[in-house]
DNA sequence: CTTCTTTTAAACAAAT
DNA sequence: CATTTGTTTAAAAGAA
């Protein structure tokens, strides 16, 4: 039934879109009785009176979508066209719709999406139409009563295509949704699709990965999942019930002539980045940021671009509209002329003409901020002004913060490569008391250990408490209020540890004398003369092969060389690393062509291999430098890319172009390693806990006393980096990634990731502050740790992180099962008076306990019933028989992050020597070209790539070398698209590029790059790199220098 | 291609 | 009634 009905619909629409390609002439301004026509006009097909409507009042303006310009917003990869589809017509599973749209990228679908909504409402339509228009409304409340009705209105806009490419029709939805005629729509969207090649609009709404086109006067955004069909949304923003079906709608406001925004959603939204309750209407100007949930995105007005774009590449200007807030909503409402009636929606000619803007905006004098973005390490001012607007004393939950890019500090854009064992292992060392650590304190914790966390989206914490509870390196140590305090399990990790080094153990030795024996067979088939090449097949795995058959040299290079192999591998996986990093980096080209972003990176590249060998030389240091930063500390190496890219900007475009990328203040990125870091986020949720009783609270506060030296000596830990940070803070203002903390920062300290429930008078107040100044939600979807949607994606896939994850594993057994064994078997004590424990226990707990348990769980959860039935099974836990793996040792046991490195450092290098360093990296040097081109120049497999004959290589052509090391760093589809041009370019480690673009490599041979590195580029490395990566390379090389 | 580890998500139960 | 906190189970991605 729907079905049929939502085909009918789509293909009207889909003729209409067509005609409003054809009329795109846009007669411009908007007339009044445009209103009379909204309001009578929809009878029968919404769609065609949304037509009508864009025509009568002229479509403004054709945008073309260069998508360079907004690549932050744009660009990208197919599969986020499937993961829409997918969301959009169900998948409840993607979950968050939302979030694995956004990650995704490109074109949208989202079209259809609302095709299908349509379908579904079309039939309501008319009578809402009416409503809508009347521009006398523009208040807000009016607009909320007619949400009341719900199902009417609508309009829809219409759907453009965007350029597509690809994604042929999604099958699924058009087949689920429309079984009936598939066929047809399919090829009605293709027409519609190539057809097009402009859109007429009256603005546009960008999200992460796709673009909806404005073509009508009124726009609902909202929640729809699939199956319900009880409403329409012209924008369906996915399941998430965070967002309300009605979520936000934009309307054209005759009266303000500008196009404007209500809030309608229970949870608010943010307005460039100003979080603005429901019932507020707010203006929207051209590149107003949009926080609705969890999703991001921007409403662009059509104009002429280009021009503005080189400058300001920072999309928010804004401030302005913080101040606006609820007053200016009321402004809406203020009478004011017709004159400037157009003006928002400018059309290319008349617009301009007659933009006068309005002085009732207050705004608009913003300090360029946008202007200065760049030079200015922008960080600064952005800091989420959140805080203030969002709080609202009622209950409206604290919506949470999503960060962009910009946001964000550049150190803690990319995910640690510790694994969530080790961070928790690392956290709880850190900070624990000989109680354990609450949950959310170890959440504190872990952002206070690695800041990334603080920055992206909570799932991390749901794998955190995985590893807690299934990690048997983790257990309970004794009870508070509401759940547990975790503590490390010594023991157990201890013994993990030593089977784990056995076996490394057993299997070098294995290893070897697999090699050994290998090498006889060969020699002895060498003197039969039977070497002839055998060539390789791929298999994959290096050992392997280098030892299967292969020539006398290969198979000597094999044995003397783990190190060579190690090495080698080191050295694609940096190199992989390094362009990878660069794409992340530039992801904002800023307009410059390809050409010149090509030129950039080969020279930032060859700038930053140059700058690391050099420091690294001087101080004496052998090995690979560069992966040994990596490794290390990847946050320098980051900072040093990014100021090599800004060096090389200016370079190639002459000035023109300072600052592609965007440089944190100086002074923040010091930080050093070893200690903890300033900002503290934590405890957003304290404030809800709180809520303990006098009575309990006085109870921890006596615990606390007798804790005291645990305590204690959390508070010095905390308070020495409080105080760091502050004392970084107020030398720099740099204000980056810090921000508000200052504050929020001491006081967390006090608490300290730990205590939480303690001091009671105290507590309130610290909470307090903490609340105002971090506000960890919002719009950070950009990247995030996590996996890529689980979105049906076939085969693609690529690996974001060039980085090895610690393989060593330090989980646990894990997957034991048998958990009933162990604790039987391990027996600790338990302690069962369990139930009485936790009644007591927080009276108690407060007293004394000392030592009293450890206790395994028992009591609560456990299911002894269960346990019976399993018998132990396979126990074997303790021989475990993983193999493989020489992990040498594994960090699991390491504290600190500068330990981590620290030993990192010392293995690196001592396995190389210098000189073959520096040639290894000048080789790659040589390799570091970067190509650009959206072509597939062509496919290298990875299989292909993962084996090269490495001892050969040295003698190898340069070129050879080259190949290998392009075709490690990027992804190359066999069909590419092409289509767009800047369109896509990088994505967010976090987006999980599945695909990347393949780039063809135009370059810079080396011998251009040596060229450049000796003339030109050293001038500039020096200047530019002696403040920022100079210095950031003394440290770290005093680091390395203490390490080893 | 299979296995094992780790990460992400979800569904649920319990406690607040 | 909404959140937290914990357990479990799946599935997907990577490394071996
Ligand atoms: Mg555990």
């Amino acid at each position: 039934m729907n079905e049929e009905l939502a085909s009918t619909v789509i293909s009207s629409h889909l003729e209409s879109e067509n005609n409003n390609l054809e009329l795109q002439v846009g007669d411009g301004h908007l007339s009044p009785h445009i209103d009379d026509e909204q309001i009578s006009g929809s009878s029968g097909n919404d769609v065609d009176d949304d037509n009508d409507d864009n025509n009568s009042v002229g479509k403004i303006d054709e945008l073309e979508l260069p998508d360079h310009d907004f690549s932050k917003l744009l660009d990208f990869d197919t599969k986020s066209d499937d993961a829409l589809l997918s969301a959009a017509n169900d998948l409840l599973n993607e979950s968050n719709g939302a979030e694995s749209n956004l990650d995704s990228q490109h074109t949208d679908l989202i079209n259809e999406e609302d095709q299908d909504v349509e379908m579904n409402d079309s039939i309501d339509a008319k009578e809402s139409t009416a409503e809508l228009v009347k521009p006398d409304k523009d208040s807000p409340q009016f607009i909320i009563n007619e949400k009341n009705n719900l199902f009417n209105r609508q309009r829809k806009d219409s759907l453009t295509p965007i350029m597509f490419q690809k994604h042929e029709l999604p099958p699924k939805n058009f087949s689920q949704l429309n079984s009936s005629d598939p066929q047809k729509n399919s090829e009605d969207s293709n027409a519609i699709i190539e057809e097009q090649p402009t859109i007429s609009a009256y603005a546009r709404l960008d999200f992460q990965s796709f673009t909806f086109y404005v073509q009508t006067l009124h726009v609902i955004i909202g929640r729809r999942s699939e199956n319900d069909f009880t409403h329409k949304v012209d924008v369906n923003l996915g399941p998430s019930k965070s967002i309300s079906r009605r979520h936000a709608q934009i309307f054209y406001n005759f009266g303000t002539g500008r196009f404007e925004l209500s809030v309608i959603g229970k949870n608010g939204a943010f307005i460039d980045d100003v979080f603005v309750e429901r019932g507020n209407t707010v203006p929207l100007r051209n590149r107003t940021k949009i926080q609705i949930g969890q999703i991001p995105f921007q409403f662009i007005l059509p104009e002429q671009e280009k021009d503005k774009i080189q400058e300001s590449t920072k999309p928010s200007p804004d401030i302005q509209t913080q101040k606006i807030k609820k007053e200016e909503t009321k402004t809406t409402k203020k009478p004011k002329k017709a004159t400037t009636s157009v003006n928002t929606t400018p059309v290319k000619k008349e617009a301009k003409s007659k933009v006068t803007v309005d002085k009732i905006v207050p705004s608009i004098p913003e300090t360029p901020i946008a202007s200065q973005t760049t030079s200015t390490t922008t960080s600064p001012k952005k800091k989420k002004q959140k805080p203030a607007a969002p709080k609202e004393k009622k209950q409206p939950k604290p919506p949470k913060k999503v960060y962009t890019l910009n946001e964000i500090p550049l150190e803690y854009r990319t995910k640690p490569t510790f694994s969530y064992s080790t961070l928790l292992t690392n956290c709880i060392r850190k900070f624990s008391t000989p109680k354990g650590m609450s949950l959310s304190e170890i959440y504190a914790g872990i952002k206070e250990l690695y800041p990334y966390y603080e920055y992206c989206p909570d799932g991390w914490q749901s794998s955190v408490r995985h590893n807690l509870s299934l990690n048997k390196s983790f257990k309970k140590v004794s009870k508070e209020g509401k759940g547990w305090l975790w503590g490390l399990d010594e023991e157990y990790i201890a013994e993990r540890e030593k089977q784990k080094q056995k076996q490394a153990e057993a299997a070098a030795a294995k290893a070897q004398a697999a090699q050994m024996k290998l090498e006889q067979q060969q020699q002895q088939r060498a003197k039969k003369g039977g070497d002839t090449v055998t060539a390789r097949k791929g298999t994959a795995s290096a050992k392997t092969n280098t030892n299967k058959g292969q020539t006398i040299s290969q198979t000597l290079a094999a044995n003397r060389s783990t190190d060579k192999k190690t090495k080698l591998n080191d050295q694609q996986r940096t190199m992989k690393y390094l362009q990878e990093q660069l794409m992340i980096l530039t992801s904002d080209r800023k307009g410059l062509s390809k050409p010149d972003i090509a030129n950039i990176l080969t020279q930032a590249l060859a700038m930053t291999i140059n700058q690391v060998t050099q420091a690294a030389k001087t101080k004496g240091i052998a090995g690979n430098p560069l992966t040994a930063l990596m490794d290390k500390n990847p946050q320098h190496l980051t900072l040093i890319l990014a100021a090599a890219v800004n060096a090389a900007t200016s370079k190639v475009t002459k000035g023109k172009v300072k600052q592609l990328v965007t440089m944190p203040p100086p002074a923040s990125m010091t930080p050093s390693v070893s200690k903890a870091k300033a900002t503290t986020p934590a405890s957003t949720e304290t404030a809800s806990k709180k809520k303990s009783t006098a009575a309990s609270s006085s109870k921890t506060a006596t615990t606390k006393a007798s804790t005291a030296k645990a305590s204690a000596a959390k508070a010095s830990v905390a308070k020495a980096s409080a105080t760091k940070a502050s004392a970084a803070k107020a030398s720099a203002a740099k204000a980056s990634a810090a921000k508000a903390s200052a504050t929020k920062v001491t006081s967390t300290k006090s608490q300290s990731p730990s205590i939480t429930k303690s001091s009671s008078t105290t507590k309130t107040a610290v909470t307090k502050t903490t609340d105002s100044s971090f506000d960890p939600s919002s719009l950070s979807r950009f990247f995030q740790p996590k996996q890529p949607a689980r979105v049906p994606t076939p085969p693609i896939a690529k690996q974001v992180v060039p980085q090895k994850r610690s393989l060593s594993g330090e989980y646990d057994d894990a997957t034991d099962d048998s958990s009933s064994e162990d604790e039987s078997t391990s027996s600790d004590d338990d302690d069962d008076e369990g139930s009485d424990k936790d009644k007591n226990s927080d009276g108690s707990t407060s007293s004394d306990d000392d030592d009293d348990d450890d206790d395994s769980d028992n009591d609560s959860s456990s299911s002894d019933s269960d346990s019976e039935e399993e018998t132990k099974e396979e126990e074997k836990k303790d021989v475990v028989g993983s193999a493989s793996g020489q992990g040498d040792n594994v960090d699991s046991g390491l504290k600190t992050n500068t330990e981590l490195m620290n030993s990192a450092v010392e293995g690196t290098i001592s396995k190389s020597s210098i000189d073959e360093n520096i040639s290894e990296v000048l080789t790659t040097d040589q390799t570091a070209k970067i190509p650009i081109s959206d072509d597939t120049s062509k496919p290298s497999i990875s299989d292909d790539i993962s084996n090269p004959s490495i001892s050969d290589d040295i003698s190898k052509p340069v070129d050879a070398i080259v190949e290998n090391s392009v075709n490690v760093g990027m992804g190359s589809e066999a069909n590419a698209d092409d289509e767009d041009d800047g369109t896509n370019i990088e994505k967010w480690q976090f987006d999980n590029h599945e695909e990347e673009p393949t780039w063809s490599l135009p370059l810079v041979t080396a011998d251009e790059i040596d060229a450049k590195l000796d003339v030109d580029v050293d001038v500039d490395m020096d200047v530019e790199v002696d403040e920022k990566s100079l210095s950031l390379d003394d440290k770290v090389m005093s680091e390395i220098n203490d390490g080893i």
